[in-house]
DNA sequence: TGTATACTCGATAAAAACAGTCGGATAACC
DNA sequence: GGTTATCCGACTGTTTTTATCGAGTATACA
């Protein structure tokens, strides 16, 4: 279980896409320019999340993505380890050699603790508590009619690079004094 | 917060120090020998342990590293966060200005959620049950007497590069289907 | 049938972070 | 003064992250 941007990226990704996909299906480019992701890098994204089957998509003018199944069955932790793939290294080096040595891999058992700790948190939240909370919040969710699609040129999205730490966890600083 | 090899070294070498200092202070390249982890790298690490007040060092002949306080007293949390030192910018790109703007920053409470979590575990694992953890497993410290030091021409530890994965979390793949 | 819309896929590339090294400096002890 | 050991900052190579680009494919609609 890793957790970088692309997985922040990924879930606010699939949070804008849950709230919307009762219009039918929604387009990267759409994301693209409310969450100010950029287009190619979206389409990286929804390629995995495609592979795990966590959303569907319809090709051509009218089409977009959908969510693969109902909101309540997908779990944060799901949409993480579908665009950040996990490396299969444990860090004893090999395989399971790690006991027998004594005292190498002294932390493995800690690290291992933890990763348990992590996945059980992000696996007992869904996308819909996130939905529920979003629309809690009053966000406004734009009632488009699926019909007319407006003839869009609109601006390219250049979103400002925002020097994003690789490895989350540099939130809310809960321990620099 | 976050999860590095370093921060997992760290861990490991103030475990190796715990387990050692009632004989006296502590020298890094004993630690390099016996953990595999490189002088240099080593001193990098205790820099930064010394700066957070978990270590201090005596200079000279005879000298090395103690504990700053009693193992009871150091928890993992601390070790992780002086060596990996969090990086002061939450995702939201500013301040605090994350709110407000209605659905930017939508998974913001998710990740500090996340971030409490992990930190709240870390905090309650302390180093002196790490050490318990080894002395029950068996682990042998040496009695090495602190008057005579054996005249050291060990070999120079060159660690095999395991192609560390850097965010931690890489372990124990549970959801690797 | 043609064209615009969207997704699909692979190659490529810039930038950041990470992991670790190196050389010299300082301090203590004999 | 020489040896032991910590101290410190600058430096470097590799990996990972974060994209971008371009060509291709499928679909809808006129």
């Amino acid at each position: 279980m890793r957790l970088t941007t692309k997985g922040r990226f990924a879930v606010t990704a699939m949070i804008d896409l849950a709230l919307r996909q009762n219009n039918g299906p929604v387009t990267l480019a759409a994301i693209s320019q409310r969450q100010q992701i950029s287009l190619s890098y979206l389409e990286q994204l929804f390629g995995k999340l495609r592979r795990h089957e966590l959303v569907e998509s319809t090709r051509g003018p009218g089409g977009g993505y959908t969510l693969g199944r109902k909101a309540s069955d997908i779990t944060v932790a799901d949409i993480i380890v579908s665009v950040d793939e996990p490396i299969d290294a444990t860090q004893c080096g090999g395989k399971e050699n790690c006991h027998g040595d004594g005292n190498r891999c002294m932390t493995h058992e800690l690290w291992a603790a933890l990763n348990a700790k992590m996945v059980d948190f992000l696996d007992s939240v869904s996308l819909q508590s996130l939905v529920d909370e979003q629309l809690a919040k009053g966000v406004v969710v734009e009632n488009v009619p699926m019909i007319k699609r407006a003839i869009s040129s609109a601006p390219v999205v250049k979103p400002i690079r925002v020097n994003a730490p690789n490895s989350v966890f540099a939130l809310g600083n809960a321990f620099s004094k």
